[in-house]
DNA sequence: GCATACTAGTTACAAATGAAACTATCTAGT
DNA sequence: ACTAGATAGTTTCATTTGTAACTAGTATGC
């Protein structure tokens, strides 16, 4: 009774190969030339998207760990991307906003971002990409259920 | 002109935010219990399905670099699941093979990597599996493309 | 109101990673 | 043969990450 276990078959194993090739190529394209990382694009993105948020909030919608966004935001804020502003009646919190520099890069960043989308998307036709958001959303449902039973 | 970027729609984040909870969730199966890390796992799977293999081919087959196989191995070798042994022929390559205990390992984790596989995939039919399969292929050949251009 | 438990966010430290330099060996051109 | 360049694999060091502990503030129960 052999295990004809392969790895190249090993569906885990094809995703996360094809995520670290995306997520190194898309980094590349705004990751040296506007100097920040992968969770500050992200933390960028969500704040552009929802200006005001809290740090905890950024964290779930961009799955990041907390840590992560606060080095994130810290860096963000030192660079001048970004400004906090405490909350009146939680003294723990703070709100997030982009600065105008903030925007700004912000709005250089995301037309590249998804140009590079669409050169990913190049070989497909509508129908398969709807098919690659539905399958993606499926087997998240079912990666954080299982990774929820542990 | 707005940009409307969506980081929620943005398919090369949602591609890596299921692969961190793909990953994260396999790599709780076999990481603790049996000591090894997901670099490490990747290289015991390959030297399990082709023995003999120098260190290089065996990062090409399992997409990490040559310093992380470096390390997989020693760390590897130092808990007695893998031995190497030097090339005749080329002095400065050596062959990697499992141990008994290596093949034991393997035999070990590659059912529950197995069923942990199935059980994310348990939503899906047949014509879908083979969707996901495709998709992936194509989507990884656009991405080396790219990553190419650069 | 006061003790207990909880939450927001930061810091500290250990482990993992990435890039570059390095050692040892091999290959090719002359 | 000898040199220049390539290759296999390791080491080094700076950066990034993950875990846990921490600070400061808030909510709850009595």
């Amino acid at each position: 009774m052999e295990s004809q276990f392969q790895l190249t078959e090993f569906l885990p194993y094809r995703i996360t190969r094809l995520a670290e090739r995306v997520s190194r190529s898309l980094a590349g394209v705004y990751a040296d030339r506007f100097g920040i990382s992968v969770p500050q694009w992200r933390v960028l993105a969500t704040v552009h998207e929802f200006p005001g948020l809290a740090a905890t909030v950024v964290a779930q919608r961009c799955n990041l760990d907390k840590v992560k966004v606060s080095r994130a935001v810290t860096a963000l804020e030192q660079q001048g991307y970004l400004v906090r502003t405490r909350d009146d009646s939680d003294g723990r919190a703070s709100h997030l906003h982009l600065s105008k520099e903030g925007s700004r890069l912000f709005s250089e960043i995301a037309p590249l971002a998804m140009e590079w989308e669409a050169e990913l998307l190049a070989d497909l036709g509508v129908t398969e990409r709807a098919a690659v958001a539905d399958l993606l959303d499926r087997l998240e449902a079912r990666a954080s259920l299982l990774e929820k039973e542990h």
